[in-house]
DNA sequence: ATTATTGTATTAGTTAAGTAGTACAATAAT
DNA sequence: ATTATTGTACTACTTAACTAATACAATAAT
């Protein structure tokens, strides 16, 4: 099958099915209408209690992306791909406000805060450039 | 005294202690080479329990804001500003990684993202502006 | 020397999050 | 109708973080 997951990544197991059922939509492994695969196959494949992938699936129903039908299995909806795209963000806005919280009880300043994310920018840049 | 927690704040009490202790110092109400209120009167005030306290000002210790002495008190170190200083710069630069980490993953480049953060920044302005 | 005051150590209780075990309920397939 | 397959609900176990209760050890004060 097409998902990963790292027990050890010390991200919760099912937020990472939450995050690999998503991008296995975005890049079309999981199309639009059709199911995804059942959670006692999703469980089996990536070892772990269907409780946690029935988490994962209730999420992204919640959120929109899915709908499931007991004894059917669970269907990508038609908006899934924009619920995710706002998801994306309205994710973006929030992390950016949490950000600058922080920066400005560091004291720092707008401008200075510009450049403390070009700077780290560049460098993270210049690190996968290395690899 | 002068240190305020909020227990429904959603952080750690002790956190909280370590913020107004360093806060207290940078301000001057709790003087560099003097000692800080007793671990016992900072329970007290805060209606914690003195172990609570005990592991802000182990922090603090560790962090080489203050030294304690059994029997004496804890001392605010010649170094305390120096050391918040530094601290506070090495806290940017792992805060900003963080949210670059974030918004990459969602897939927003380096304009939009500086772009992100001038808006948010102004419009939290605003906000404060309006109380 | 004795006593009070300081920080320290050890242990335990509380809460929340995450994961799993097990049984249940609804639908599909035959 | 019966059976298999699907998601669901309920319960319990584990772990980690936080806080507190209590007793201990070192220093200061007298």
């Amino acid at each position: 099958m097409y998902l990963q997951i790292d027990p050890r990544n010390g991200n919760p197991i099912y937020m990472q099915i939450i995050e690999q059922i998503k991008h296995a939509i975005q890049i079309g492994i999981f199309e639009v209408g059709k199911p995804i695969p059942t959670i006692r196959d999703m469980a089996i494949e990536l070892c772990v209690n269907p409780n946690t992938v029935a988490k994962a699936v209730r999420e992204l129903e919640r959120e929109g992306v899915i709908k499931t039908f007991v004894g059917k299995g669970a269907f990508v909806t038609d908006k899934a791909k924009n619920v995710m795209e706002q998801d994306n963000t309205e994710k973006a806005v929030k992390v950016t406000e949490s950000y600058i919280k922080d920066v400005k009880w560091l004291g720092y300043k707008k401008e200075q805060t510009i450049e403390l994310v070009k700077k780290n920018w560049n460098k993270l840049e210049k690190e996968n450039n290395h690899e």
